[in-house]
DNA sequence: CACGCTTATATTTTT
DNA sequence: TATAAGCGTG
């Protein structure tokens, strides 16, 4: 035999990764700046716990995503003789939470086949009850709180462990008058979610920490000798709670690797205090710093530097590069977003003529919307690409309508999903939905709504009747087998079903029955419904290349992201478009301090993902959609976290006209801000 | 009560 | 652009 994997490896680690690696026991926080390797040494740690003897199933791996968790324990199953990894526990807090929910909730009184509730499905309920309850206002008073706002509202207050006061006057200011109705909603909420056996995003994580608190979940505690969690910048303290109880006393084998320079969840409760708190948690830990950076090139570690350098606290940290050479990042300045579009298209394929595949190179931008653009632009010009992040394919509507089906048949106490269904059929509109709701039974326990509802069809009117015959048929024919079919036959059979609804009630009724089509192939990788159902609500398609056929997967293309989207990522040629205040930051988080710090470490991290060269694009004049009477067209202004200094590092260039260049010398915007701001200090007087 | 029409209004990132 | 709310008709 050849010289054993650990001595390979070893070879391949500078001194900082090779102690993370290795380290022994007890907790460890390890700080890895942006392209010092975090991935390749938490995969080598895996590996090296394996060849020391720690079974692979003793091991719980927690990262951000599924793709990190799959991507980190591939790369450790080439370094481990037999392919061993597969055992180890690897996902997100929500995934492993729903597996170990799943095994030892009765502890919690929880039926292990409960339904997992994503964010559109929150949001649908939370709407359903505020439909019952039909909050009161006066006509001129500003709008009750929307269905997204009201879930963004209570995840904040679950992950933060904030009160509902405080989380409406620090985050949601001008909801704070009608906290009566949003509490009143959010009781309601909990009551319904709890009777109907579902589980929301939130509650899996309250339901692991609860876990802690019993014997199950100190057998399972003990179950995992050691612990990893990667991206800890970005965990809230829920999840620290988690980890807390997941390490008793005597098993404190804990590694969490993290950047507070790429913290870029606040939104989402993360806090830095995770990680600058964890010495404090686990007293003793162990420090380790990873500060030698293999990814950039050294023109762009000099610039990512000097961004965040302007940062206003952050962990001493100093990375440098083991790279020489290369080029200066770009600077483009162009004339308007079309002008924008061409450019990044010309520098493309100059860089593939030059040998660097599409693939190898990302456009990133703040939001989904800010490539629209570019996406024409790239059509029109025949060059392919796949795009992360701000994707809605389980959030349109015709996907929603198969899904509620196929839900019911896995809960049939699935209220949101029976309302959505019931309205699907003419001449059933919101009321009808609801008395047939109660008509089957469905808040009476101990009952199958479903069951009722094919054996004694409900009243109703007689435009009704039919479509509501063709859907107990359907409930009727996918029950009637004891054995079940696989999901995909059953979604083959739902889609019989709603044919001639999408032709008679969406426009392009084709495209939609292809998209069911393609669900339906997602499907047949599944052997169980309700596995199918779930790892869709934890780990959804979130790129147009997840739900495209293998075809396009042999295909050389362009990967478009969002910047969040792109963590952990890296290509050798990154644009980042739309450099501008506004964009980055985005104007909604202006005001705020700590929100500017975190949009300033959003613009860090899209810098760092470059390995070769780095463009950054600034359109001057860009088009926002109306608002008001307003005018559309704005003049824009360089992103605030490149000024002169830092701007200088770049190689700047400019497509753009003199007379335009001239145009924002005079910045008319500005002048006419400064009269603006005259008149308002009249009536603020 | 369902449904089609008109009108006002919003803000982004994701497990 | 989408989506939610309001209004008139059948």
């Amino acid at each position: 035999m050849f010289a054993s994997p650990v001595a390979s490896w070893q070879e391949s680690l500078n001194p900082a990764q090779l102690e993370a690696v290795t380290c022994g026991d007890g907790p460890v926080l390890v700080i890895a700046g942006a392209g010092t390797g975090k991935t390749w040494t938490l995969a080598c740690r895996v590996a090296y716990l394996i060849e020391q003897g720690v079974p692979p199933e003793r091991i719980l791996l927690l990262t951000f995503s599924r793709r990190a968790a799959k991507e980190m324990l591939s790369r450790a199953d080439r370094l481990v003789l037999g392919n061993r990894t597969g055992k180890v526990w690897g996902g997100t807090f929500h995934a492993i939470a729903n597996r170990l929910l799943r095994l030892y909730g009765r502890a919690l009184g929880l039926s292990p086949d409960f339904t997992v509730l994503d964010q559109a499905d929150m949001a649908d309920l939370m709407d359903f009850i505020r439909g019952e309850q039909h909050p009161t206002r006066d006509k001129h008073e500003r709008r009750f709180p929307r269905k997204d706002t009201l879930v963004s509202i209570y995840s904040r207050m679950v992950n933060a462990e904030e009160g509902l006061s405080t989380v409406l006057e620090s985050a949601f200011p001008w909801c704070t008058d009608d906290a009566d109705g949003i509490r009143a909603i959010f009781a309601e909420y909990t009551r319904r979610k709890r009777a109907q056996n579902v589980l929301d995003y939130d509650d899996l994580l309250l339901f692991w920490r609860a876990l802690g608190t019993t014997p199950a979940g100190q057998e399972v505690a003990h179950q995992f000798e050691h612990v990893l969690v990667d991206e800890y910048q970005d965990t809230n303290p829920l999840q620290a709670q988690i980890l807390q109880s997941l390490r008793p006393a005597d098993c404190r084998n804990l590694m969490v690797v993290g950047d507070d320079a790429q913290s870029i969840y606040a939104f989402r409760a993360a806090s830095i205090r995770n990680i600058l708190d964890f010495p404090d948690q686990f007293p003793g830990a162990r420090r380790i710093t990873l500060e030698q950076n293999y990814r950039s090139t050294k023109p762009i570690l000099d610039v990512s530097n000097a961004v965040i350098a302007y940062a206003r606290e952050r962990f001493p940290k100093n990375l440098w590069p083991v790279r020489s050479g290369g080029a200066r990042p770009v600077l483009l300045t162009c004339s308007d977003e079309a002008e924008q579009a061409n450019n990044v298209c010309e520098q493309i394929l100059e860089h593939r003529e030059q040998g660097t595949s599409l693939h190898q190179q990302a456009v990133l931008f703040r939001t989904g919307h800010h490539s629209d653009l570019l996406e024409l632009e790239l059509t029109r010009r025949n060059i392919p690409f796949v795009k992360f992040g701000g994707l809605k394919f389980l959030e349109s509507a015709h996907i929603k309508d198969v899904l509620a089906l196929l839900r019911l048949l896995e809960n049939p106490h699935d209220e949101v999903s029976w309302f959505r269904v019931l309205q699907l059929l003419d001449g059933i509109g919101p009321a009808g939905a609801r008395s047939i709701i109660t008509a089957i039974g469905l808040r009476q326990a101990g009952t199958d709504p479903l069951k009722t509802f094919i054996a004694t069809p409900p009243q109703v009117n007689q435009a009704a009747q039919e479509p509501l015959e063709a859907l107990r048929q359907m409930f009727a024919d996918l029950t009637s087998n004891e054995e079940g079919l696989p999901p995909s036959a059953e979604i083959s059979r739902i889609r019989q079903f709603c044919e001639p609804i999408f032709q008679q009630r969406y426009s392009s009724p084709q495209a939609r029955l292809q998209d069911i089509e393609q669900l339906e192939h997602v499907a047949g990788a599944h052997s169980s419904r309700g596995r199918f159902l779930s790892d869709l609500a934890l780990d959804p398609p979130n790129s147009t290349s997840d739900l495209a056929g293998p075809p396009l997967l042999d295909e050389d293309y362009l990967i478009l992201s969002t910047v969040h989207s792109a963590k952990g990522g890296e290509w050798d040629v990154v644009h980042v478009i739309h450099a501008a205040d506004g964009m980055i930051p985005s104007d909604m988080s202006t005001g705020d301090k700590e929100a500017i710090e975190e949009e300033r470490r959003l613009f860090y991290v899209a810098l760092t993902r470059a390995r070769d060269n780095l463009y950054v694009y600034f359109a001057l004049r860009f088009y926002r959609r109306p608002r008001g009477l307003d005018d559309a067209h704005h003049f824009a202004q360089l992103t605030r976290f490149l000024p002169e200094p830092v701007q200088s590092l770049f190689d700047r260039r400019t497509t753009a006209a003199p007379e335009q260049l001239l145009a924002l010398e005079q910045r008319p915007a500005k002048a006419r801000a400064t009269v603006d701001a005259l008149l308002s200090a009249l009536w603020n007087a």
